[in-house]
DNA sequence: GTCTATAGAGGGATAGAC
DNA sequence: GTCTATCCCTCTATAGAC
């Protein structure tokens, strides 16, 4: 791994982050990196193939931060809390929106769309597993999956980074009603036989929307 | 209203559903209109301006289709069924896509975040009065506010949108375990003083997280 | 591996004829 | 209002010196 290397993987995230992915051009994210335009193409072969790179990087390394954390987590309570924490901290370090540009790139280009698919779903398999943890037993898992959930939370935060940057009070109180329906998804946890009969009860009447779930 | 002034609006609508903002210029939305590239500049001064006007005047024409369907909503189960209806129909008519894109692109322009914060604010003012009709009564507002409820919503259909270019299977999956966390809702609904007094309980009990919604 | 220089395409925007 | 033509800039990508 040359030095030039990594250093334009750096300025990439940080062009993508600051310049969105329409401002991100080879002379942006060259000068961002303090490095000759030319040695993109040396090294990556296409801006693109930079940018594939440096989401897929980034995202692991990020990622890797939290693992331990995610496997620690044993209540809905701390899933909460630790991803408050991501959200603030990730905002600095700029991941999200980095996934949130690479992803709006994505939707017209398989590339970026590869590399997109990709990156999520390394967070992906965090939050599901640490889902498939808390569900186990739990009557919640009558009425909703741990991957379904997962992709579910993964493209909020997604959501919620892109609202922050035109609304940031309107972003905190969306992220405080989706923690309260967090903690309504653990009182439910704790009603327990109770929640279970009334879920179930709730889910024969239903039609069309739980027909699937209905017959697992 | 000059045909050609409708022409690049549509013009400008189908090229960032297809192109995105990064592909979105003057000469691929002229193109698309079947419109000179120089009228865009005569009729609205500049590529920016064109987006941001294609941006609010289609926003306003599609949340005006749905105004009466939020009215009628009685139940979170209709609420629920109005938003998959929603998505579908917009998937193919890419409001909801269009917002993505120039919501990306705000992130660093502020004419387009004005623009953006406009239109979502045209869909959360009908989610929040639906919700708020909703809410009235029901043990969920101690726990949750239709103002953030309806922010957290919007945010979320950004992110599928998003999610759903690149992994249309786990975009459906997550809508279905959105929709059954909605089931949940209403479950916790019905269950009225059970879940009122558990809820309260919980909040009682909750450190940090709850503090803002404890003193309301 | 790193640099300069440049080709060639596409970008925003304007002048001026009609 | 609409068109052509054009200016000047930025873009990706490559050639070739070091």
């Amino acid at each position: 791994m040359s030095d030039t290397r990594s250093k334009l993987i750096d300025g990439a995230i940080t062009t993508l982050r600051d310049k969105g992915i329409a401002g991100s051009s080879a002379r942006t994210i060259a000068a961002a990196a303090d490095a000759n335009q030319a040695l993109i193409f040396y090294h990556f072969g296409s801006v693109d193939e930079l940018i594939v790179t440096a989401c897929r990087e980034s995202t692991a390394a990020r990622v890797a931060l939290y693992r331990a954390q995610f496997n620690e987590v044993t209540s809905f309570r701390q899933l909460l809390e630790l991803g408050r924490e991501l959200h603030t901290r990730e905002r600095g370090a700029g991941n999200v929106a980095v996934l949130a540009q690479v992803l709006a790139g994505a939707q017209q280009d398989r590339n970026l769309a590869a590399a997109a698919q990709h990156a999520l779903s390394l967070w992906i398999v965090e939050i599901e597993a640490t889902l498939a943890r808390l569900l186990k037993g739990s009557p919640i898992a009558a009425v909703a999956s741990a991957e379904g959930l997962a992709r579910g939370i993964a493209a909020s935060f997604i959501g919620i980074e892109l609202f922050e940057g035109v609304d940031p009070k309107g972003a905190e109180s969306a992220i405080a009603s989706l923690e309260m329906l967090g903690v309504l998804v653990e009182v439910v946890d704790d009603l327990g036989p109770v929640a279970r009969r009334a879920l179930r009860a709730r889910l024969r009447r239903t039609g069309r929307a739980s027909a699937k779930t209905l017959t697992s």
